[in-house]
DNA sequence: ATGTGGCATCTTGTATACAGTCTCCTAACA
DNA sequence: TGTTAGGAGACTGTATACAAGATGCCACAT
């Protein structure tokens, strides 16, 4: 098949692909997803790619009307602003339960993103930094113990990413500075600072979005 | 097929059987799936069984490996109680929102649901009940009107039922009270009292939830 | 010119078939 | 008696086939 590398089943493959491809743009918003087209663009038969749209549709990257077929969802500015309240309330208490349960392994686990983001970052591997900050974020979240929540910010973070990539709204060493921060605040134990800077990381990701699309929040009191 | 009433897909059928079936407990916890005998049971092929699977698995009620099979997800203790952690931070930033937003509309859709789940409990049909109260807590999630927000909310308070039926904790009318004070309070629109009734609400439910299983919790200070 | 009915085509929904892998039992051997 | 090789059965993964609904175009009537 098309498809690249060692894969444990077609539809695990598929199902990263097509989320790569709406990540990446690849696919557009509203584009529709014709089983038969991307089954033989992907080399596979149709039923990989069912059961693929059905874990997208779930997660909200795409959108079934039955008897009609599958689309690419659409993401409206005020869609995407609504995802940064979701992120500040989960994100933030994601923060706080990583600090509770801090440990060495976890605060290692997250510098060590970090440098990786790093080294992509210098060495201009776009996607790639994207995909790590997006880590970097689930990292925190798998690290409070706390596995539903970890189980519903995956495809929160990715949807986040998202947001991000289809607006163009990148995000400068700004967020380098605010992870790190994060990151000690975790590996302090400082519940309260871990929340609150995890609150004002997504706060600030949400100005770079607002600024991105030229709008203006009209809630400015948050 | 054996699934009655009109539908629209198997494949969405099989899906709120399946979900209705593990909420009920009649599906029990670790459970296996087996393809080939739900289809047969069900009067439907392997296909629409095996979408359902992916979908049930992405909110978390079935646990999938690869060339293995599917078992119905199992749900310790301490994940029970994780989950009225999320529900904390999520129905509470719901209740804002909810507030902020204020409708006639809303607030017409809520007192009614109150006013079903009520005559559900005089009636005793246990069942219904526990669906009215997830409707409810959907509800008010729905009109946020951030879509995402509802989207995630929706397989979290499936899970929350899913935990109290599982652990026999059932809730008595105070929980009845403690909606219709939420109610009111987003029907007046004040967002910090809406919040905090959404959370102690919850934080009741959690109550209730340690006293079924017995346990006390590690961080009392929450 | 315009609206409408009907047919051809495309696409999804569902079922069936086949292949590969895992499990478990059995039996042979140390 | 314990251990391991082998094989039968069971189940999942994937592909293909068929049924039925949706779309769009064209001819025909007005």
């Amino acid at each position: 098949m098309t498809l690249g590398g060692a894969h444990q089943t077609l539809r695990d493959e598929v199902t990263k692909e097509l989320r790569r491809r709406i990540l990446t743009g690849e696919l557009a918003q509203g584009e529709r997803l014709v089983e038969d087209r991307l089954a033989a663009a992907l080399g596979v038969s149709r039923n990989p790619v069912r059961e693929s749209i059905r874990v997208l549709a779930a997660e909200g990257f795409i959108q079934v009307v039955p008897r009609l077929g599958a689309t690419v969802a659409r993401l409206s500015a005020e869609e995407g602003e609504e995802l940064f309240d979701v992120r500040m309330a989960i994100e933030g208490l994601a923060a706080r339960l990583a600090a509770r349960k801090r440990s060495p392994a976890t605060a290692d686990r997250l510098r060590r993103l970090l440098d990786q983001a790093r080294e992509a970052v210098e060495a201009g591997r776009l996607e790639e930094v994207a995909d790590l900050n997006t880590a970097f974020h689930l990292a925190v979240g798998e690290s409070t113990g706390n596995s539903y929540l970890a189980l519903m910010m995956k495809p929160m973070l990715q949807r986040a990413q998202w947001v991000f990539s289809q607006t163009a709204a990148a995000r400068g060493p700004h967020s380098w500075t605010e992870h790190l921060s994060l990151c000690e605040a975790i590996a302090a134990g400082d519940e309260d600072e871990a929340q609150a800077r995890a609150v004002a990381h997504v706060a600030a990701a949400r100005r770079s979005f607002l600024q991105a699309v030229g709008r203006r929040t009209k809630h400015p009191n948050d």
